[in-house]
Order: structure tokens, then C-alpha cells, then sequence
DNA sequence: GACTGTTTAATCCACG
DNA sequence: CGTGGATTAAACAGTC
């Protein structure tokens, strides 16, 4: 009971599908790809509705993850032993929320019909897991950059996202949204739907992923890969018709899509040995500060 | 044996 | 009311 005074919400469903659930979780990492097991830890840290009845509700989102193309499996490297492969999100599965409501999506992502047959095919999370192996390399360099350059982490704090890119499963993204869903009651006053008070973004974030890639590339080896693009939301959505180059990076500065730490003040800030010491940390809590405008006023 | 991943099926619900 | 998406349950196989 992670709070002295009580938690109205703890036990309430948040309002997310376990797609966007799981979504948030991997957009929450640098990488943009989790185990298995560190999705089922972030949403157990975010949302202590989901600490209880774990087998239910991880066998339905083992479920979504098989049953849904939006996310895809990249298989661990030999030299990165552990179980179950990493997960992310498909390159091209950025828009299924627009309409406003994590429960229900606009519709069903599926691979385009004319990849569908590439679909099972090895090139698929070759070729997706070579894109996120992209995306984080310019992500981490651009953290390694920002943590030696005080006036980029100053303005990376500081100035909110341009027109604002922000991918629709960021967490930011997700909880920035009123809830004028239809048939939902409005929020409460305030910002945020009414149960917002469990976000807390002072806590940390799953690094316990930080120190890997998918290819057994330590992350810190990534960071020295001379890079200087600076950290910047990589939009996932798909362009018309294939896996989205890795667009106009520095016209979209300086929104790291790395994401708030937690939905959930009673969230313990145990379990993942999390210590603020790496640049990407320093940065993480940077991005979480950055966000908090975001957050709070819409 | 526990965990992970896949698949099928039933049910509920929102939307057109 | 039909359709499609979300949730839940369950069975099963593979892996660690």
C-alpha cells in the first residue's frame, strides 16, 4: 500500500486497452522494444489495478501481442542470453488511435496486403528490428550528446515540441489527450481524466532495458557511434506505403519520445534497480520534466 | 516447471 | 442489428 492516504483509483481499470498499454510501455524505453517481462513490470508499476490477477490479464496481453501485426517479435542475439524475445511496435502502426480512445481503436492494424505475404517472413523483424536498432542509435547519441551539451538539455526542457509530433502511443500522448470520448463522462476538472492522480513521473522508468539492444550492441557503445542528431520524436506512423525513412529528424527537435516514468504515485520505486547515473537517465528525467507541461496542461 | 508464444473460441461492447 | 475490436479463457508447443 504504497500511499499513506487512500488511493481512490488503485483499483479502478485504467482506460487503456492492453494494446496501448503495451504500446506505452515500449515507447516508454529508449529502444522502443521490451521483453516480455519488463511490459508486464511496467504496467505493474504504473497501474496497480494490474498487480492483481496478473495471470488474466498477461495472458490476454501475451495474447494481444501475438494475435495483434502492430507489434512485432525481434529475437534475441545469441550473446544476449535471457528468456522470450523483444517486443515493439511496428513502424507503420502509428495512426490506430486518432480517434481519441485507448479502449476501442480506430481499427485493426495489419500489415498491408501487399507485404502480407512478407509478413511472416524473417525479413519482416529483421527489417523492423533494423529500423529500431536506427531509431535508438539516434536516439542514444542524441542523449549522450544532450547530457555533454548543457544548452541542449536546457533547451530540450524547455521548449515544448514544435507543432508537436508525438507518437500516438507515447504515454505523453496517451495521457495528454481530454477524454472526450463518446458515451465517456468527462473527466474531472482539471487536466486529466479522473484517474490522472496515478501518474507520477518521478518514477523511474524501466532502464533495467537500457543496458542492451536487440543485437547485443551495449547501448553506451551506441551512444559513441558519432551520431549528433539530437533526440527527437521519431514518427512512427506509417508513410504511404512502407516502413517510414527516418524523417527530417532535426525539424522535429527536441521531444524526446522518451516517455514519463510512471502513471501511478503508489507505483514502488523498487524492483528495477534504477539509479540516475547515466546520461540516458539524466536525460530521461530531463524529458520526463519536459513533458510535465505537456501533461499538465492539456 | 515456469515462462513465453500461438491459436481458437466465447463473450461483451461500441459504432455505423 | 450486423460488424468489428477488446477481453477473457483455455489449450498447446517451445524454450530456458
Amino acid at each position: 500500500m504504497p500511499r499513506p492516504g487512500r488511493n481512490t483509483y488503485s483499483d479502478q481499470k485504467p482506460p487503456y486497452s492492453y494494446i496501448s498499454l503495451t504500446a506505452m510501455a515500449i515507447q516508454s524505453c529508449p529502444e522502443k522494444m521490451l521483453p516480455l517481462s519488463d511490459i508486464y513490470k511496467f504496467i505493474m508499476e504504473r497501474f496497480p489495478y494490474y498487480r492483481e490477477n496478473t495471470q488474466r490479464w498477461q495472458n490476454s496481453l501475451r495474447h494481444n501481442l501475438s494475435f495483434n501485426d502492430c507489434f512485432i517479435k525481434i529475437p534475441r542475439r545469441p550473446d544476449q542470453p535471457g528468456k522470450g524475445s523483444f517486443w515493439a511496435l511496428h513502424p507503420s502502426c502509428g495512426d490506430m488511435f486518432e480517434n481519441g480512445s485507448f479502449l476501442r481503436r480506430r481499427k485493426r492494424f495489419k500489415v498491408s496486403g501487399a507485404h502480407a505475404a512478407d509478413a511472416l517472413a524473417p525479413s519482416k523483424t529483421h527489417d523492423a528490428a533494423h529500423y529500431l536498432h536506427a531509431q535508438a542509435k539516434l536516439r542514444l547519441s542524441a542523449l549522450h550528446a544532450a547530457a555533454h551539451l548543457p544548452q541542449m538539455a536546457g533547451y530540450m526542457t524547455h521548449v515544448p515540441p514544435p507543432s508537436g509530433f508525438k507518437h500516438p502511443f507515447a504515454i505523453e500522448s496517451i495521457i495528454a489527450r481530454d477524454y472526450k470520448v463518446p458515451g465517456l463522462p468527462p473527466p474531472l476538472p482539471g487536466p486529466l481524466p479522473s484517474w490522472s492522480h496515478v501518474y507520477d513521473p518521478t518514477t523511474p522508468v524501466s532502464m533495467a532495458t537500457s543496458d542492451y539492444s536487440a543485437y547485443g550492441v551495449p547501448l553506451k557503445a551506441l551512444c559513441q557511434g558519432g551520431q549528433t542528431l539530437p533526440a527527437v520524436p521519431v514518427p512512427i506512423k506509417a508513410t504511404p506505403g512502407s516502413v517510414p525513412a527516418l524523417p527530417g529528424l532535426s525539424a522535429h527537435l527536441p521531444f524526446l519520445a522518451h516517455s514519463p516514468q510512471s502513471l501511478s504515485p503508489t507505483a514502488p520505486h523498487s524492483g528495477l534497480g534504477h539509479s540516475p547515473s547515466t546520461p540516458q537517465d539524466a536525460l530521461s528525467s530531463t524529458a520526463s520534466s519536459a513533458l510535465q507541461p505537456v501533461v499538465a496542461v492539456h
